[in-house]
DNA sequence: CTTGACTCTGGACCGTGGTCAAGGGCACAC
DNA sequence: GTGTGCCCTTGACCACGGTCCAGAGTCAAG
């Protein structure tokens, strides 16, 4: 399979492809006579993978640590999962700080009564108030 | 004052606040004969404005938006409200999608034993699969 | 008068995750 | 052998929000 065939494949762009190969996301693959890089089922998988995990929030570093640790065989899952709740702490920390930013701004929509001169509005005052 | 004052009063590096006037997000203050910045306190009020907008996650394009609008006196409060209201529906559709990434990540880490060889973890065959 | 702290400008650089373009080679049909 | 479509590499560019640097000027204290 050519990169355009994989790129079709996993809906994944070519230069995108091209970039994780660069930035040591996929492994280089192999390349025919012509210079063209020639791919399989393994870098169909990869990069559903990649485009899995990017969902669920991991960094292109992590993944890429992923991809490393699952190949080696050797390995003891432990690291995997360690990553895995590193992650979901992470996203819970946001999920916490999105949610005061969500009560905050509740406050301050619900506090303007949507008319009347700007001088007045309750929005801009919160915001120019000293105190963090 | 001078720039260094207002960094020091705000917590805004140097760097950052000619940043933002150089972005139009903050007003090309006052100089002096020999060419150096002065501030006074309404660029006090202006950088906390930015520093708490931007904690409540808006962008510096929207908070120049804001600021814009709280210096012409003649506009109606409605602009400031739509732009705190549209703020709202996006923290609540990141919080929405966030918590979505939350219960997919809970899910594989439950779903892991945390040892063993890495060809049965639960997490990588997740990953792994064709179907988003 | 010198020293040190402060400020000025312009432009380079950072990380994140790509995206695009120029200038060339390859493959296959007609 | 020429057209068309695919592929190659290198390197520039994008948004975002800064951060840092060099080289020069300013200002106050000792």
């Amino acid at each position: 399979m050519q990169i355009g065939q994989l790129a079709k494949r996993t809906h994944v762009p070519i230069d995108t492809i091209r970039y994780y190969e660069s930035h040591g996301i996929l492994p280089a693959p192999a390349r025919r006579n012509s210079g063209y890089r020639s791919y399989g089922d393994a870098d169909v998988a990869r990069l559903h993978f990649v485009r899995r995990a990017k969902a669920l929030g991991f960094t292109l570093r992590e993944i890429s640590e992923l991809l490393q640790l699952s190949g080696r065989s050797d390995e003891d899952m432990a690291a995997v999962r360690a990553s895995a709740a590193a992650r979901l702490a992470d996203v819970e920390r946001k999920l916490d700080e999105l949610t005061r930013i969500r009560d905050g701004l509740r406050q301050l929509v619900t506090a303007c009564p949507g008319h009347g001169g700007i001088q007045d509005c309750p929005i801009l005052g919160a915001l120019s108030k000293e105190d963090a």
